[in-house]
DNA sequence: AACACGGGGAG
DNA sequence: CTCCCAGTGTT
């Protein structure tokens, strides 16, 4: 036998449905896939679930969140991270809607024109739903695909995919593609893991090239990813009663359409007297208002350093002060708009 | 082809 | 600290 059947086969026959149990799992409704695979990108099984439970819980059908603000959507992504699936998500609901009736396409060429749906998730998708014979290749099939079968190409670029994607349609069980699927995630997820992965118990261990030339250290190859960027926030937390002033972000950059206090930000660190004074004139501020440092922090993204300070100032309501896009929201109200998690870390401390 | 996009958990 | 996670869109 091939060594391409054989693995489909040795696999097949490791699955054990019950092993994993996910709320996603076993379930047919289109919608609730598609939704699980745009909240599972980049992201673990064991953080996605609350979030999966809240949004069908709040948005249980395509219609019901293509009806919905944008607004309440990030609402219900915020702390997720990569709020441009919640956006696409959004955008391709009213797009199911106007152009499928509805009806979440069934097809993995129809499902890449959603926004926000990839080769990775149209193959979920179109198999999972709709039993359609398309393999998925995520990173877990990635790392898989290296070790067992020795590809040495780094799975972190772009032109790797087709070699592993040859490798990959070899071995595709097309007779059963939701099970082949499903299977091979989560045998890269609890047996081949990216640290400490289980040979000893390995069902590919007789023929696997990694662990026959003591590679599994060395594969998956990855090419060293670019340094972080450093950026400095100085948000400035402005009162006044139980008003608080914050303004949306609309910059094509991180936390895009989320909300924040009013920021200065700066590619060095900056005096202390710079923050006050810049504050004071784009804020029209007085003179005599004072600044409180209350919050300090860093926050480790994935491609960014991020170094944070939060100042505290509170006006009577002869200082009161417009500002360009921004706008006073009662404490009451805060908490129907999606801050960025640093906020909510914030809100808690000082709470 | 390279870059941008969050946040959390594990080692 | 580093690496990884059921990736995709933009430039």
């Amino acid at each position: 036998m091939s060594k391409s059947n054989h693995f489909s086969k040795k696999l097949l026959n490791w699955y054990d449905p019950k092993a994993r149990s996910l709320p996603w799992k076993f379930i047919k409704d289109p919608y609730k896939i598609w939704v699980s695979e745009i909240i599972l990108q980049q992201t673990r099984a064991e953080q996605a679930t609350p979030f999966y439970r809240n949004f069908i819980q709040l948005f249980p059908t395509v219609g019901a969140l293509a009806k919905a603000e944008l607004d309440q959507v990030l609402k219900a992504w915020e702390g997720l991270g990569y709020y441009s699936r919640a956006r696409n998500l959004h955008h391709a609901a009213n797009y199911v809607q106007n152009n499928f009736a509805g009806k979440i396409p069934s097809t993995y060429k129809e499902l890449l024109t959603l926004k926000g749906v990839g080769p990775y998730t149209a193959a979920a998708i179109s198999s999972f739903a709709f039993g359609e014979a398309q393999p998925v290749l995520d990173g877990n099939v990635f790392r898989v695909l290296s070790r067992v079968f020795g590809i040495e190409a780094p799975i972190n670029v772009g032109s790797s995919r087709k070699i592993f994607q040859k490798q990959l349609n070899k071995i595709f069980d097309k007779k059963r593609p939701a099970l082949f699927n499903q299977s091979i995630m989560d045998f890269g997820a609890t047996c081949c893991k990216p640290s400490e992965p289980s040979c000893p118990s390995c069902p590919m261990a007789d023929f696997c090239f990694a662990l026959k030339n003591k590679q599994i250290h060395q594969l998956p190859k990855k090419l060293k990813p670019p340094k972080k960027k450093i950026r400095y926030f100085n948000f400035l937390f402005l009162t006044s009663g139980k008003k608080l002033l914050i303004e949306q972000r609309t910059e094509k950059d991180i936390w895009q359409n989320l909300y924040q206090f009013p920021l200065l930000e700066s590619k060095e660190l900056v005096h202390e007297d710079f923050i006050k004074d810049n504050f004071r004139s784009n804020l029209n501020l007085n003179k005599s208002i004072n600044f409180d440092l209350v919050y300090s922090t860093t926050r480790i993204l994935t491609h960014q350093k991020l170094y944070v300070q939060i100042w505290a100032a509170n006006l009577r309501k002869k200082d009161f002060t417009e500002k360009e896009g921004a706008l006073w929201v009662n404490n009451s109200d805060l908490h129907k708009f999606a801050f960025p998690k640093l906020f909510d870390l914030f809100f808690n401390d000082i709470c």
